[in-house]
RNA sequence: CCGGGCGUGGCGGAACGGCAGACGCUACGGACUUAAAAUCCGUUGAGACAAAAUCUCGUGCGGGUUCGAUUCCCGCCGCCCGGACCA
């Protein structure tokens, strides 16, 4: 019988199911077996299906995970489906269909396809976010979200209960910013925030201002604060989903607007979520992209008092005139500027204020007005899109008045521009010219003073630019002579003296804007009264699910769709205390990073009606052992959910500060290489005819002129086969018969416009799932992005078909095999002994390439063979199995196994069987390899030299030299220097 | 502009201080076959020589370290990914 992949699959897909072959063990029944947790980034089912990029991290996680099992482990490897989110719902909208039907026919064909691949997962653990049942839990951690604090004492969240123990027993006093300090003040606050009398104990607020307090610490918040709207989708959207000012979903563009959002405190985290990252097993390009985001900097904020005297006609004393409303000089607050620099200081020659800068009316002078207003109607027309194509060209405007420069009492004008950000720092800088790029290009073009205040260590700072690297204090009165890093701190140490400024650490991370106006998505847990106060629905009237709803449509207003649902708002309290008011429910709902927050969790204990998870089982199975996805989600999902566990950790009820140990990226799989034919290199394309004529050569010669997608007026694409027809000239290519056309070969991403997306069913039906996954592990490292080639996926059928007939026979190709008892000839134990190794190392470290290499190399091997031993036909098919299961299953069976293979445990290699006797050694005179000696492995130095210089082949290029220096790398290679 | 990664045959890639091109694809030749497919065997970086033996060149470009560099270091060029007026 020949290999025939699909009823081979088919059975043992079968088999799997029924017998649960790949379910997890509980921590009791797992005795003493070592656990791996092993986690794919689970899919949103799109209504388009799998594409090829899908199994190839869930195939690499699947190789692993059987490879333990084979190994004795007990294995978690799960999937799921993240189906709360945009996408099913604008479908919705389009087609009129309920989310909930179009997200389970997605769900149902994407595990069916999963399931056609062969993937072990248990699926009895099977989660979907969209079950009221697995939102009743991310409702309940968003209510412990809601009902903590972060205590920045401890740098911990605690349960908000604890606050007001603390607050209640005279521990804590409250400021009048509502932020919280340990009683009695500490030294040091008095001076930063001004007077200490306007400390209150608890005891002195009312209960509507305790509640305020209380609500202002909480993880889960509201705020009026400008949100990212964005009228497209009709939602607000998060800062991580808004890309160079347009929706990430759709490309809409996005306007910022101030709403009432939930918003969830991920900057008090931003500390832990940075330095944690040092523990982690995770590709150092992808922290570094969670660094960047997080965006630490270290620096001081500066108070630089306004100059009354410029502020014309509104000094001290003066009556004020009624229809003026700026204030008087004396209410005229210090500018506070935060900078990374305090070091330059004295360099500070002008400072700017962000357009939306609140003091911007107040300091700005008469004269200077019409220019003010007209620069502010103009920045605030423009997009921040435009904002960032603009951002080489600086604009800016004068506004009359002048700042102290706390350092050396110098009036410095105070001037506005948009280059200066009101969301960051504080929306105003000083301006340093001559060591800072941005203020370098705005001093230039409005001609401001420019002072140089920091000299290299080396060489002199160029006239031509900014100088804007660490040196030596100039120019800086008591900074003089100092290094940078020292200044820092001379400075910062003179502002706290001073009063007028402090050490300051900022962050470009912002708090996770958290709701959404969607229909399909997580109903917060909450309840509003009429006045805007918000309160907590009981745990145990989890879950909040979403209403019925016939329209479902954005409203096309900030009101979200679940406003429509009349009946679903109206909240009837169990709590007494609230029964007597009039509630309604919270109508915007989570967005769809909730649900993915904590998935990993559930899996542990998928059906638990009391916990999220049960303690004993989490403890066991935390953390995840290995995370394989792509790295589109490095600063969304992956921060976001490890922001959730730290929470749950301070919480106590994960073990693990962090939950995902090791963690790789998969590279992106591009479309098929495509031929683009060019009259001239880099010159226009060639004309319809032309193209015709090298379609009709390629068929002359038998090649298919296959996928002609597009015929533009610019290019002519043709695809796959015309290798034979392009020849390389130096470093480009062109077309063999006609050298005077260029040929550009290049791969782009997969992408329905482009028509290059290959759909895995059909590879599947032609040539199985086990030829699939192997192909797709051996295109090349599982992290490099690697273009899609069809046409070498035959060569890992081949490979299958040929175990199978060299294992069981291929009546249809004569071939019968015959597998003996008895020993396995020694040259073929090595060599069964080396894969043993190698493959197992290989898949440790996630490089399927090589191992299936290895696996070509042990098949080549008794390919010749008329007798096969049993026991290298048996190693030879576990060594198989992580790849290529259901042949594997097949085979096993076929050897006269009982199913399954599964329990068969992995071969050992025996070390003794490795090491060589004889060894061919390499000889090199002068680096260049003149001779090849067959050697004991154990031979001593001075024997091979005696054989180099005997061997006829190295003989003639000694002769007449002087040996200089004999090398010999022991068992690797011999050097000669000679001259 | 900044940060990270990568440049190796006709293609995907291997080796990551020690025999460059493992393994696969393609192509070519041979065996089997009436024939084809399938299968099996062989050749396949470039060049010199009629051919073999053999020699020369060759891992984007230029330099350095080393007995020895695809591998480590410095400077360019090109491609890919990410960030981008973050003070």
């Amino acid at each position: 019988m020949p290999y025939n992949p699909t009823s081979v699959e088919k059975k043992w897909q079968k088999y799997w199911l029924e017998n649960k072959t790949f379910r997890a063990l509980d921590p009791k029944e797992a005795g003493d077996r070592p656990k791996k947790y092993i986690l794919d980034m689970f899919p949103y089912p799109s209504g388009a299906g799998l594409h090829v990029g899908h199994p190839e991290g869930y195939t690499a996680t699947d190789i692993v995970s059987r490879y333990y099992r084979h190994q004795g482990h007990n294995v978690l490897h799960t999937m799921g489906w993240d189906a709360f989110g945009l996408p099913a719902e604008q479908y919705a909208v389009k087609t009129n269909t309920h989310p909930r039907v179009t997200t389970e026919a997605n769900v149902n064909n994407f595990r069916k396809q999963i399931q056609m691949l062969g993937l072990s997962y248990d699926w009895d653990r099977e989660i979907n976010t969209t079950d009221p049942k697995y939102y009743r839990w991310t409702q309940w951690i968003f209510l412990q979200l809601y009902n903590s604090y972060f205590d920045p004492f401890d740098s911990k969240a605690k349960p908000i209960g604890h606050l007001v123990a603390e607050l209640e027993n005279d521990n804590l006093v409250v400021a009048p910013d509502g932020s919280i300090h340990i009683s009695p003040v500490p030294e040091g606050m008095e001076a930063i925030s001004g007077d200490v009398n306007t400390y209150r104990k608890w005891s002195s607020f009312d209960p509507a201002e305790q509640r305020g307090i209380l609500d202002g610490q909480r993880l889960a918040y509201t705020d009026e604060a400008p949100v990212n709207w964005c009228p497209g989708l009709g939602t607000v959207l998060s800062n991580e989903e808004v890309i160079d000012g347009q929706s990430e979903v759709g490309g809409y563009p996005v306007e910022r607007r101030p709403m009432r959002q939930w918003m969830l405190r991920i900057t008090a985290y931003a500390d832990r979520l940075l330095a944690d990252l040092n523990t982690l097993d995770w590709p150092e390009s992808l922290k570094e992209m969670q660094r960047n985001w997080i965006g630490r900097s270290v620096g001081a904020e500066v108070d630089f008092d306004i100059d009354a005297s410029s502020v014309a006609g509104r000094e001290s004393g003066v009556t004020a005139d009624e229809s003026d409303p700026r204030p008087t000089t004396d209410d005229l607050p210090a500018i506070t500027v935060f900078t990374t620099r305090p070091d330059t200081l004295f360099g500070a020659t002008y400072m700017v204020l962000a357009p939306e800068h609140e003091l911007v009316d107040s300091i700005t002078t008469p004269e200077q007005k019409p220019a003010v207003e007209a620069y502010l109607a103009a920045s605030k027309g423009k997009s921040e899109r435009d904002r960032m194509q603009d951002a080489k060209d600086k604009t800016g405007v004068f506004t009359g008045a002048y700042a102290i420069n706390p350092a050396n009492d110098e009036k410095i004008p105070i001037w506005i521009a948009d280059y200066v950000l009101m969301g960051y720092g504080t929306g105003a800088i000083m301006s340093v010219p001559a060591h800072d790029d941005r203020d370098w290009a705005f001093a230039q073009k409005f001609v401001l003073p420019i002072r140089q205040v920091v000299q290299p260590l080396t060489g002199m700072t160029p006239g031509d630019k900014a100088f804007t690297d660490t040196g030596v204090a100039v120019n800086s009165d008591f900074l003089d002579g100092l290094t940078t890093v020292e200044a820092k701190e001379r400075m910062i140490e003179f502002l706290e003296i001073q009063n007028v400024g402090h050490r300051s650490i900022n962050y470009k991370l912002r708090d996770w804007l958290f709701s959404r106006q969607r229909y399909w998505g997580e109903p917060f847990p909450i309840v509003l009264d009429n006045i805007g106060n918000h309160y907590a629905v009981g745990e145990d009237e989890l879950p909040v699910t979403l209403p019925e709803m016939a329209d479902f449509k954005p409203t096309g207003t900030p009101e979200p769709p679940l406003s429509k649902a009349k009946d679903w708002l109206k909240y009837h309290a169990r709590n007494p205390q609230l029964a007597t008011r009039n509630l309604s429910r919270e109508t915007n709902t989570m967005p769809q990073w909730a649900g993915s927050c904590w998935y990993y969790l559930r899996y542990i204990d998928p059906d638990n009606a009391d916990a999220m998870v049960d303690p004993g089982k989490e403890s066991y199975w935390m953390p995840v052992d290995l995370y394989v996805g792509g790295v589109e989600h490095a600063v969304l999902h992956l921060l976001y959910a490890r922001f959730w566990h730290k929470v749950l950790f301070d919480l106590r009820f994960v073990s693990t500060a962090e939950p995902f140990q090791r963690l790789v990226n998969q590279g992106l799989i591009l479309g098929e290489t495509e031929y683009h034919f060019f009259e001239t290199p880099g010159g226009g394309a060639i004309s319809a005819t032309e193209f015709a004529s090298i379609s009709e050569e390629a068929t002359d010669q038998g090649l298919k002129m296959a996928g002609i997608h597009k015929t533009t007026g610019q290019k002519h694409y043709a695809t796959p086969v015309i290798e034979q027809l392009v020849e390389k000239k130096g470093d480009r290519y062109v077309l063999r018969s006609r050298p005077e056309i260029a040929v550009d070969a290049r791969s782009f991403k997969m992408s329905k416009s482009r028509g290059n997306v290959v759909n895995p069913d059909d590879i599947v039906s032609e040539y199985g799932a086990d030829s699939f996954r192997m192909y797709e592990m051996y295109m090349g490292p599982l992290e490099a992005q690697k273009p899609w080639n069809t046409r070498d996926i035959v060569g890992l059928y081949r490979l299958l078909s040929s175990v199978w007939r060299n294992l069981v026979g291929d009546d249809e190709n004569n071939k019968v095999a015959s597998i003996v008892a008895g020993p396995i000839p020694d040259e073929l134990d090595r060599h069964l002994h080396r894969a043993i190794k190698k493959i197992g190392e290989d898949i440790e470290t996630l490089r399927f390439n090589t191992a299936i290499a290895e696996i070509f190399k042990l098949n080549n091997a008794i390919t010749g063979l008329t007798e096969v031993p049993r026991a290298l036909a048996e190693a030879m098919v576990i060594l198989l199995s992580p790849f290529a299961p259901h042949i594997a299953e097949e085979l096993w069976e076929k050897l006269g196994h009982a199913p399954s293979i599964q329990t068969a445990h992995w071969p050992k290699y025996d070390p003794a069987k490795l090491i060589d006797t004889q060894i061919e050694l390499p000889v090199q005179v002068n680096g260049k390899l003149r001779d090849k000696l067959v050697v004991a492995a154990d031979a001593d130095e001075e024997m091979i030299f005696q054989l180099v210089e005997g061997s006829e082949k190295v003989k003639p290029w000694l002769e007449g030299k002087t040996i200089r220096k004999r090398v010999y790398v022991p068992k690797k290679m011999v050097n000669y220097v000679v001259n």
